[in-house]
DNA sequence: CCATTAATTGGCA
DNA sequence: TGCCAATTAATGG
């Protein structure tokens, strides 16, 4: 079971340490569209991103959601709990395709951290990330139009999964649906198909079917 | 092919 | 911009 060392994100683990994480948790196979967990469940596992897409995400009585963020390989959720003592899950979550997760419990997490000293350093480092993601998030959303989120957002996929294609234009080949943008920047759908109408019509990205863009860097306004 | 779900559009607050 | 309603497009059986 080497599956954890080929996602590449636990490399400065030597072997012996990888074991004692690998065996301290499961390879679990999860479907499309299944919940992981929900809000305010009593948090007694996390979950390592293998392979697949999950989605963390608010949602209020009116079905009303807002995604706090996206998941893929060499991901850890949720990021609450593993050096405090908060006891809840902080949010929802849910595979957006089948993944394959590896589930640790919440205590053995805990030991493994003690006990690696470079995994507590990872994992640190991840947290601090994922921090800095989302307060600058937070800043766009209260200061920004929702044009320029939205830019910020294609920059920022297109620098973590862009794939080079030719002078300036970059392909994302993995863009979530137009309605899970809107959830994400916190906008009306309409409003995110519009936007992308304008970027189109200036020449600044071009649909390349489902779940793909090509979006040209140096063009892209602010 | 049909049934759903996603995206687009126009109108109006 | 948001929200609603009406279409139209795209998907997945």
């Amino acid at each position: 079971m080497s599956m954890l060392q080929a996602t590449g994100w636990l490399g400065n683990l030597t072997n012996e340490e990888l074991n004692q994480v690998e065996k301290r948790g499961i390879l679990k196979r999860y479907c499309a569209k299944k919940i992981i967990f929900e809000k305010d469940e009593v948090l007694n596992r996390y979950y390592y991103v293998v392979d697949g897409l999950i989605q963390a995400y608010h949602q209020n009585r009116d079905g009303r959601k807002w995604i706090v963020g996206q998941f893929s390989q060499g991901d850890l959720f949720p990021h609450t709990g593993l050096v405090g003592d908060e006891t809840i899950y902080p949010a929802s979550s849910k595979t957006l395709a089948s993944s394959i997760l590896f589930v640790i419990d919440r205590q053995a997490a805990r030991e493994l951290i003690h006990r690696i000293p470079s995994l507590g350093q990872w994992i640190t480092q991840f947290l601090a990330n994922k921090n800095q993601e989302l307060i600058s998030r937070f800043s766009d959303l209260v200061l920004e139009p929702a044009l320029s989120q939205l830019v910020s957002l294609l920059k920022r996929l297109a620098r973590q999964s862009g794939i080079q294609v030719s002078d300036g234009w970059v392909l994302i080949p993995n863009l979530m649906a137009e309605q899970d943008l809107a959830a994400y920047i916190g906008v009306a759908p309409e409003t995110v198909s519009r936007l992308f109408r304008r970027l189109y019509r200036r020449n600044c990205a071009k649909s390349a079917g489902r779940g793909k863009i090509y979006v040209n860097f140096d063009k892209l306004p602010i």
